[in-house]
DNA sequence: ATAATGACGTCGG
DNA sequence: TCCGACGCCATTA
């Protein structure tokens, strides 16, 4: 299988299987799905989300701070709103307190 | 092989 | 709380 004659890294391909498990109204960062996998890094998982995102839940990854994808953040808004994902005050920012997942079965 | 790139994270001011 | 500087590291050029 190819995307298209481009070829997916072994690292982007692992990144995309985490983000798709990620519940509805659960979100992780760049940074939590690095540690997850325990390779590559924060900035790694954002380049494959930058380039493949589109076939995943790319709204569920996102910055340390609880700050929707750079570029994304109205789309990421809507989508939080409609799947319940708690916001802190203000709602321009996700509250990692509670929406963060951990990896674990829920 | 070397240098540049980037949907990040942390820290200091 | 906001912003800039610096560190990080797989992928690309």
């Amino acid at each position: 299988m190819t995307d298209g004659g481009l070829e997916i890294p072994d690292l982007a391909s692992a990144v995309l299987d985490v983000v798709d498990r990620i519940p509805p109204g659960k979100v992780m960062t760049y940074g939590d799905v690095a540690e997850y996998l325990g390779r590559g890094g924060p900035r790694q998982v954002g380049t494959v989300m930058a380039r493949w995102g589109a076939a995943v839940p790319w709204w569920r990854v996102l910055k340390a701070d609880g700050s929707p994808p750079p570029g994304h953040e109205e789309r990421a808004l809507r989508k939080y709103r409609a799947e319940r994902t708690p916001l802190r005050p203000g709602g321009t920012r996700v509250d990692l307190r509670q929406a963060r997942w951990d990896g674990r079965p829920e």
